[in-house]
DNA sequence: AACCAGGGTGAGC
DNA sequence: GCTCACCATGGT
């Protein structure tokens, strides 16, 4: 791979990427829009501007302090083609894995992912992406999203008119959670298990939120996050005899280990695709595990 | 008109 | 530890 920085453009190059997979109908982020063929984001009040190229892309609007931060948003230093010889012991997650080349788990700023992942609780995708979009336009600041302090301050009744629901008051507790010490950013350097039972201290925070949190925000890699395409899938495919999600989660990093929220992405999107079929089986080539 | 969506919480056991 | 009703909202 070959990363390239010339006057506020950033060009990477021998990587695949799939903008429309990663960014726009991700599921692991909500705020990214596509314009003619230009994908338009920010993070931590950086906006820039992606264009897909034949063999990797283009970032504009990159200042030269920042190429790190972006390299690290894109997980550009991880080698993706590692990860189909991880799963050798499990060819359905290697299927999935090489249906979805170009698929990448960003790693965004824990807080971004926090507030992101609170919303999405028994919520689809196209109204977590309503919900943040409202977010940014009418509490946070010049388009970017809003301040732990400024969401800390924000009413109930504004965040309920914007459509919020119920998780309207623990956005506002969990913001002011983060101004009073909650330590977030630490998390990303203490232990897998510390982390998360740290997160589930933060009110809508469950399993699942705080898995997400580790893996889209924290770089927690082996986070396993379960919803319902990953619990009907891991039933499917991996696990028929567990009942709970709360097993599930404990059982996956024994199966896949250190990359297992990785991996998860994958098998994630093929469900939710209908790459990976769940119930009635149409032509498929893949084999279900047998139970050892 | 019920059912679903990248679930969490509190009560009861 | 576990299960379960309930929680807003928009789409189907």
């Amino acid at each position: 791979m070959q990363i390239n920085y010339n006057e506020g453009t950033l060009c990477v190059a021998g990587v695949q990427f799939d903008p429309q997979l990663t960014l726009i109908d991700s599921a692991q982020v909500f705020h990214w829009k596509e314009i003619d063929g230009l994908y338009i984001g920010h993070s931590e009040g950086r906006a820039v501007q992606l264009c897909a190229e034949a063999d990797g892309f283009s970032l504009f609007g990159v200042q030269e302090k920042d190429v790190s931060f972006w390299i690290h948003y894109f997980d550009l230093n991880r080698d993706y083609g590692e990860l189909i010889r991880i799963c050798g012991e499990y060819p359905v997650a290697q299927q999935a894995i090489g249906r979805l080349p170009g698929l990448r788990v960003l790693n965004q700023p824990a807080w971004e992912a926090l507030i992101a992942f609170i919303l999405s609780a028994n919520n689809n995708v196209r109204r977590i992406r309503m919900l943040i979009d409202r977010l940014i336009c009418s509490v946070g600041k010049n388009g970017f999203f809003p301040s732990p302090e400024c969401l800390a301050k924000e009413s109930e009744t504004v965040l309920r008119s914007i459509g919020c629901g119920y998780r309207a008051p623990y956005l506002i507790r969990t913001a002011d959670a983060i101004c009073n010490g909650f330590p977030l950013e630490r998390l990303a350097s203490e232990p897998y298990e510390k982390a998360h039972a740290m997160l589930l201290t933060l009110p809508g925070v469950g399993d699942k939120v705080a898995d997400c949190v580790q893996l889209f925000g924290l770089g927690h890699s082996q986070a396993f996050p379960v919803d319902v395409w990953v619990e009907r899938l891991m039933k499917k495919w991996f696990m028929p005899e567990t009942s709970s999600k709360k097993e599930i989660r404990r059982r996956a990093y024994d199966m896949f280990g250190e990359y297992a929220g990785l991996i998860q992405q994958s098998l994630f999107h093929c469900a939710r695709l209908g790459l990976m079929p769940l119930e009635i089986e149409k032509q498929s080539n893949m084999e279900p595990r047998k139970a050892t």
